[in-house]
DNA sequence: CTTGAAAAGAACTGCCT
DNA sequence: AGGCAGTTCTTTTCAAG
């Protein structure tokens, strides 16, 4: 774990809402030269605290206006269905994200559908016939917030 | 909406999972010259498909161990109920994603805490606290896996 | 679409306070 | 830590086929 200074978290906060800004950028814009802000990115990056950049692809532009996150609780849960539910459930090309998760629970999906017609689709043909799927709980997401969080 | 081709997915495929490749870099992945992967970048920005670029922020590296998902529902649902709790909820430090949603739940947050009774703290009195809020459930994460999509 | 080249800008280095 | 000056490298952009 490492510390950071009210500079580290302006140049993480400027970074995390936009990762195009370069060493100069933020430089210019926090009161440092571009050598300075560049060698305190560096120091970000090799203390693993900047992890990685990513693009953002709005996938409602390409037709996938619908977002479901899934609750999905398991029957039976040995060691080996979990693998098994992990492998076909990465497997299908609708689920973002898996998140494996402690509480009423198993797993909780983020699912990307056309319209609610398709995701019925996904859900009955796709996610229902998963090896183990006992309960499930829907949310369609309406509108989403990004915060910068607790840097 | 756009429709794409198999080098469009491709691109977006490469650049969701590593921000930081250049033109060069995707013309020579793919079997394309700089300017041509260039342009088709640009297009891609252009129709929004290519939203923008982020840096991912490692913040189990700074301390923050626990991540919990929360299912919130409101006890009373006016306009304006879900406005104040909006305001007030994108005010917590720790809140990383606010997503409204339809379904057995108003809201699903994500939230990050440095570890279990630093979450019992934030919950108790931050979230507990809100205007409106009813019933929550609470998913802690195990582990988290990102997939392309369907792209 | 390609190649080639020029221009611009970003990354990186040494040395100094 | 930070700044300045300078070099190197990459990316961007244009020209021409």
């Amino acid at each position: 774990m490492t510390t950071l200074d009210d500079t580290d978290r302006a140049f993480l906060r400027a970074l995390a809402d936009d990762g195009t800004l370069s060493a100069g950028d933020l430089g210019r814009r926090f009161g440092l030269s571009q050598p300075a802000a560049w060698r305190r990115v560096k120091r970000l990056q090799e203390a693993g605290i900047l992890a990685g950049r990513r693009v953002d692809i709005d996938l409602e532009a390409l037709g996938f206006g619908v977002t479901v996150f899934l609750g999905v609780k398991l029957a039976a849960k040995g060691r080996v269905s979990l693998e098994d539910f992990e492998r076909a459930v990465t497997a299908i090309p609708e689920v973002q994200l898996v998140h494996h998760v402690l509480g009423l629970y198993d797993y909780r999906l983020r699912i990307v559908a056309r319209d609610l017609s398709d995701f019925e689709r996904i859900l009955r043909r796709r996610i229902m016939t998963l090896p183990g799927v006992g309960e499930v709980e829907a949310n369609v997401l309406l509108s989403e917030e990004r915060r910068p969080g607790p840097i």
